[in-house]
DNA sequence: GGTGTAATAT
DNA sequence: AATATTACAC
């Protein structure tokens, strides 16, 4: 073949660069047609001749992805021909004439398509889709093995339209036609149901030979709506994908990553060895079905259901989609990173914009509840651990330093998860993976580990615990003294952190000696804590009766 | 129309 | 509990 599905699989900007060969006897609809072509970054050899195009091919079968080929009064016998040699080559048809019997004679034949002049840039953009059709079905020593169960799940997926039979999903892989189209069907409820849009992967060629002829009926589902971006990234996943270029979701590392669609329930039911569960997943809250595709994905096969089942597909934040999701951040900065341009580095099928707007909003959330904090205890404690510690059972530095205006490389000061085989329950996906898995909820919703104590009213330290266990407020330190898991985290402190270090060297001794020193004006960091929260904590902790005089350190 | 946030729904 | 959705302000 000219195009396996192996050969898609590295093609990272596909369909860019798709070559294509175009024969055309009107040299100005050549040029019109290349241009269009062109404007797609398809690469174009354009053909008066036959013979030429026919020789041009036969040298180099390799040169060409796909065949746009004009079918005339006087090379219909060579039209027929060149569909004989060119077996593997997807050849379109275009023609001014309309003639059944010839269009039926070249699609049994093996032309993909039979398109009516002039060719709409809508045809042109997606003939892309007969590249991968033929990648994916030209037989079993074609298809790559990793691809065989997605394309054999094709089939199901697609009978049910012409048999009436609904199967039960397992994956699905299709183009972002097929879903459109899918989509199109139902919403428009064209009475073309039978036949899956022309330019998708099909089931079988003979299906189209049932048409009427009028190609323009099915040449082309995607209308413009379609193709244009639409506000239904909300509601459905498949509409996410824009253009054609991200719409070819193949397994593969170079792709896009892409998405599984799984149900909350009967995941049993479910055929395991369909499932890449490395991959993000998406969970299809409406009807519970767990559907893994390569691309995107929809629950369900059915037409009857694909509505329903297009609806809320919830993204499962994987340690693996985070870890991207935080490299984007980090990529983009604090500043810049909000959620399409965090998307866009993303590069994941299927996720919308609104997915990372949610996402984003929990991650600073998190970030903002816990970091403060830690950055105010990084300011005002001791990092000696022998010293003081309010927090024993929780590293509170679970997160680096969070600075809105000047974005710390959080990966390269923790690297997220990194668990690479997937994500045990109690892995805290927010917090670095040296330290023991807390309760989420404690992550999310700090709170501290003695009911009495309220740290958040306190501006410094002023109740000493003696420290339990091995951690401590700077897990860096903490894993630096006492490893405990075995992660070297002290060690991955990256090169500032020697600054870092003598900065907070720095300020224990300001600490120490503020504290040392009541009597004088606190230095600049530091602060007090507020009237109300000394009260507070201190009726908390049952002292209603302030004395006069207070014994040992005081900011008073 | 995108973004951020909080509240609310699923 | 996690995520999506919504409403609102900017």
């Amino acid at each position: 073949m000219v195009c396996t599905a192996n050969d898609l699989e590295g093609w990272k900007d596909f369909p860019k660069g798709l070559r294509v060969l175009l024969l055309d006897k009107d040299t100005s609809s050549l040029a019109e047609i290349r241009s269009k072509l062109e404007a797609m970054d398809y690469i174009v050899t354009t053909f008066c001749n036959e013979t030429e195009a026919l020789s041009a091919f036969s040298c180099n079968p390799e040169s060409f992805h796909v065949a746009i080929v004009e079918v005339n009064a006087s090379n219909v016998d060579w039209v027929f021909q060149f569909l004989e040699t060119a077996k593997d080559l997807p050849i379109i048809m275009t023609s001014n004439i309309h003639c059944l019997n010839t269009m039926m004679k070249c699609i049994a034949l093996g032309a993909v398509e039979f398109l009516r002049k002039p060719l709409s840039e809508d045809k042109l953009r997606n003939i892309w889709q007969h590249v991968v059709h033929k990648a994916f079905n030209t037989g079993e020593k074609g298809v790559s093995e990793s691809v065989k169960p997605v394309k054999e799940s094709i089939v199901p997926m697609l009978q049910p339209k012409l048999e009436n039979k609904p199967p039960k999903c397992k994956i699905s892989i299709e183009t972002e036609n097929a879903s459109r189209a899918l989509e199109h069907d139902h919403e428009q409820s064209t009475g073309s149901d039978k036949y899956p849009a022309p330019s998708t992967p099909q089931i079988k060629q003979g299906s189209r030979l049932l048409d009427d002829g009028d190609c323009q009926d099915h040449t082309n589902c995607l209308s413009e709506k379609e193709s244009g971006e639409h506000d239904g990234e909300s509601k459905s996943v498949e509409t996410t994908c824009g253009n054609a270029e991200d719409t070819l979701h193949i397994s593969e590392p170079q792709m896009p990553e892409k998405i599984v669609v799984k149900q909350e329930k009967d995941s049993a039911d479910v055929s395991k060895n369909d499932i890449n569960l490395s991959q993000p997943l998406i969970r299809d809250s409406t009807n519970d079905t767990v559907c893994a595709t390569e691309n995107l994905t929809k629950a369900s096969g059915l037409n009857h259901s694909y509505k329903s089942s297009r609806k809320k597909m919830k993204v499962d934040w994987t340690p693996e989609l985070h870890k991207k999701f935080v490299h984007a951040v980090e990529q983009l900065g604090v500043d810049q990173a909000i959620p399409s341009r965090i998307l866009e580095l993303m590069k994941t099928e299927g996720l919308t914009r609104h997915n990372v707007a949610s996402h984003l909003q929990k991650y600073r959330m998190h970030k903002r509840h816990i970091l403060p904090k830690d950055e105010d205890r990084r300011l005002l404690h001791p990092r000696d651990p022998t010293q003081i510690s309010y927090y024993p059972h929780k590293p509170i530095m679970a997160f680096p330093p969070y600075h809105y205006n000047n974005a710390v490389s959080m990966p390269s000061i923790y690297p997220m998860w990194g668990q690479p085989t997937g994500h045990p329950a109690n892995i805290q996906m927010w917090g670095p993976p040296s330290y023991p898995p807390w309760q989420p909820s404690e992550s999310w919703h700090w709170k501290p580990s003695y009911p009495g104590l309220h740290a958040d009213a306190w501006g410094c330290p002023v109740i000493p615990q003696p420290l339990q266990g091995g951690y401590s407020p700077y897990p860096q330190i903490a894993s630096g003294l006492n490893n405990t898991n075995g992660v070297d985290n002290g060690c991955s402190m990256p090169r500032d952190s020697f600054e870092l270090h003598l900065a907070e060297e720095i300020i224990d001794k300001v600490v120490k000696e503020a504290m040392s020193k009541p009597w004088l004006p606190l230095p600049l960091g530091l602060k007090l804590p507020s009237t109300e929260g000394v009260l507070a904590e201190l009726s908390r902790q049952g002292i209603c009766n302030i004395p006069p005089q207070n014994n040992g350190p005081s900011f008073h």
